[in-house]
DNA sequence: GTAAAAAGTAGTAACGATTACTACTTTTGA
DNA sequence: TCAAAAGTAGTAATCGTTACTACTTTTTAC
């Protein structure tokens, strides 16, 4: 049922064999070294479809670009204002503020959001 | 020097005196009140100088707009994935992953962004 | 004070990431 | 096995954002 398609089957593995955040265009390019006709519209609907399954997840950074992540395990990601590198942090156990030192990293500032349903919507 | 300008002092002020995470477009509704004929590419401007300086926060939720935020305080923003609402829920000294429990907000997933220098920005 | 330079603005055009649409193909299930 | 359902390629349209142009305001130097 899930992941039946080819497409799909190739979006998701190419973003599970990757370690970084590619946006979809950088998926779309990606996946066309193994289906090289695919669509752009394809790659968008399947990305947005995996998100919603819950098997990846979509990463905003504030560049105006959606990224995405193969790797669900929760993390922190480190965002360099510079260059555009998003790195990931995983130090699970630690305060928020005091998580971000990391591997030569400086942190600036910090926005975290958490994905879910308020009271209002969990009623419904 | 800085926020000289009227229209600049406008957007923040709008900004201060409101609890929610508008976007630009909001924010030009709200300044509309007070500046008329005020340009949206003004508030734009505006807004990313401000962003710039420190003086307000840019919050990135994936819904394909930038949220803006007067509240520079740390806190973590959480997105019901329903309605789109973003409610600020500031409890620093918990772990990251208990911290959503707020207020009958079932969370998910989250996403933390940390804005800063990575090490080879840091260098240059 | 005043005039030239610098910075900001309104209004509009352009850009680019994303989404919608259409005709076609593949898969599913009775 | 064939009709219904779901998916796809390719293209057009949408919409948040940015760039550009002519004009206005502020700053600075004399």
């Amino acid at each position: 049922m899930a992941n039946y398609s080819k497409q799909r089957e190739a979006i998701l593995h190419e973003l599970q064999n990757r370690c970084d955040h590619p946006t979809a265009a950088q998926v779309y390019e990606g996946v066309r070294r193994v289906i090289p006709n695919i669509s752009l519209g394809t790659v968008y609907r399947n990305l947005a479809a995996l998100v919603e399954s819950g098997e990846i997840l979509s990463v905003a950074v504030g560049d105006g670009k959606e990224h995405f992540d193969g790797d669900k395990s929760f993390h922190l990601h480190l965002h360099c204002k510079c260059c555009g590198a998003i790195i990931d942090s995983r130090v699970n156990d630690e305060k928020i503020k005091g998580i971000a030192e990391f591997d030569g990293f400086t942190p600036e500032n910090s926005v975290c959001v958490v994905y879910g349903l308020c009271k209002n919507c969990n009623k419904q």
